[in-house]
RNA sequence: GCUCCCAUCGACUAGGGGUUAGGUCAUCACUCUUUCACAGUGAAAACACGGGUUCGAAUCCCGUUGGGAGCGCCA
């Protein structure tokens, strides 16, 4: 019999802080996967532990997906058939189960103290032996003591007890067959002793519950994948697929991690990268179509992801990448877009208190748009379409203002302007042309100069452009004050 | 230390027995634009090393080296 499950996948964070990159790219993964094959993509919150939790988590992670475009089918908020999806919601289940583990003696009770823990682990490691374990010193306690600690309300966990083992094997969807020699495992704790599970215990008992077919997540979690195979065969359990991603790198080849840059989703909201491009470039850090294209929308990226196409080796985050795929992105959007996502942005400037129209704006970005990576350039590098600039470029100056003769040239050209009624883009155009051969002086005489004036820089947009979009007034204006500030 | 994973230009990657080892970002040059960009053209740039298998290995196998991850009452 083929079994052709509906295929079910989730991301499961753990709420501790705000969402990271890498876990950006998981969530992605598991979606594409889903959505490629028809299935449903589940969001799961791993909140067990409740030292590290942190209340606004859980927002910023639901945000983030929508932000990112990532809807999930079951989850907090929307619900679902196997709700509640917040492992502190379930804490019943995974008793329920532990209790089978006991009563079939594959797990046990451990009254040991953090202060033994600790001395064993010291010991061992003085021992030079290759790895801690657990000694199950609480596994050979006799019945009647177990139930007496139990009865006195002595703190206490629950282990697996892992018999000793030649090897594990499984088989990893992107890695093939993994084994692990046997003996390396530990009686891992399935239950803390604030009754809590742990990771281990409640991503299996969840998994299985929820009816997950494939488990996509981090290559992190390949070494602690035996330890839940474990648990499948305790519960007598067919397990997942288990598919283990490429880690994301920081430059220097280790785990992506803040000190060393930026990781959180936020960060990069922060900094105005468009979620189009972040998604496109971590949908292509680790995975690849086979052919040539770059870029991708996301239900482009739908179509084709597949996991057999999911690298083995780690990738680097690499900025310019990201920031060339802002650029493209950036240029893909349509006028009003750019003009919407500018005004945002300029609300939130110093040019907050201008009243610019839609038309004003569209101005702009055309004439910028192929010069910038990020809608904040549009006022960072095209500053002078708000303001008059108030110092010059030393280099452009040395370069392009030839004094007295800049001077009397860019007078003649004003007084020409001066004439112009609501000019056009042609009358800028013919003024210039005139007025380069009323003085006998090639065109770069007055260009140069006047955008020096205009702008203050020497780099942008043809200075035909930046005269319609000024204006005259301005752009005369400007003529005037350039030759008082450099006499 | 132990366990596991990984290895093609600086970065992301294609290729997976016979290729001038391809593309993209970044870099450099030229063209275009009297500026800057965009675009176009071109350059430089890689199969970690050693054995084996084979007529032939970047590709398959083994080893070495290098890198990474994990070894918590964290996930």
């Amino acid at each position: 019999m083929s079994e052709l499950k509906r295929v079910r996948v989730r991301y499961a964070p753990s709420p501790t802080g705000f969402v990271h990159i890498g876990n950006l790219r998981t969530a992605l993964y598991n979606y594409l996967f889903a959505r490629h094959n028809g299935g449903d993509f589940i969001l799961r919150i791993e909140d067990t532990d409740r030292t590290r939790y942190f209340p606004e988590a859980v927002e910023n992670i639901i945000n983030t997906l929508k932000w990112a475009g990532i809807d999930y089918d079951e989850g907090p908020v929307k619900g679902g058939l196997h709700a509640p999806y917040y492992q502190s919601e379930r804490l019943k289940i995974y008793k329920e189960h532990t209790d089978f583990l006991i009563k079939e003696e594959k797990a046990y009770y451990c009254f040991c103290t953090a202060e033994r823990l600790n001395m064993l682990r010291r010991e061992q490691k003085n021992q030079k032996l290759p790895q801690t374990k657990y000694d199950k010193y609480c596994l050979n306690l006799p019945a009647r003591e177990v139930s007496k600690k139990l009865n006195d309300g002595i703190p206490y966990v629950i282990r697996l007890n892992v018999e000793p083992e030649k090897s594990i094997r499984f088989n990893d969807y992107i890695r093939g067959e993994v084994e692990f020699s046997g003996n390396t495992i530990d009686d891992q704790i399935l239950i803390k002793s604030d009754r809590y599970p742990t990771y281990h215990l409640a991503n299996v008992v969840d998994d299985y519950l929820m009816g997950i077919t494939h488990v996509i997540r981090g290559e992190e979690w390949l070494p602690s994948t035996p330890k839940h195979v474990l648990l499948y065969e305790a519960f007598g359990w067919k397990k997942p697929i288990f598919a283990h991603l490429p880690l994301l790198l920081n430059p220097d080849r280790t785990k992506l991690s803040k000190r060393q840059g930026d990781v959180t989703v936020e960060d990069y909201i922060k900094k105005g990268y468009l979620k189009e491009a972040l998604i496109n470039f971590i949908a292509l850090l680790g995975w690849t179509a086979g052919d040539d294209r770059e870029l991708y929308d996301l239900n482009e990226l739908i179509d084709v992801f597949t996991l057999e196409r999911v690298n083995k080796s780690g990738a680097i985050f690499d900025i310019e990448k990201l920031n060339w795929l802002n650029a493209e992105h950036l240029r893909k959007k349509s006028d009003s877009e750019l003009i919407k996502s500018l005004r945002n942005e300029l609300n939130k400037s110093k040019y907050s208190k201008l009243q610019l129209s839609d038309e004003y704006l569209k101005k702009v970005t055309d004439s910028m748009k192929e010069r910038v990576s990020f809608i904040k350039e549009f006022y960072e590098k095209g500053f002078y379409f708000f303001e008059e600039p108030v110092t010059y470029e030393e280099t452009a100056v040395r370069k392009g203002w030839k004094g007295k003769q800049s001077e009397e040239i860019l007078k003649k050209f004003k007084e020409k302007i001066n004439q112009l009624e609501n000019p056009s883009r042609q009358d800028y155009e013919t003024v210039l042309n005139d007025t380069a051969a009323e003085l006998n002086t090639g065109k770069g005489n007055i260009i140069h100069p006047l955008r020096l004036a205009l702008t203050g820089v020497s780099g942008g947009p043809g200075i035909i452009d930046i005269m319609f979009i000024i204006g005259k007034e301005q752009t005369i204006r400007r003529i005037d004050s350039i030759t008082e500030k450099l006499r």
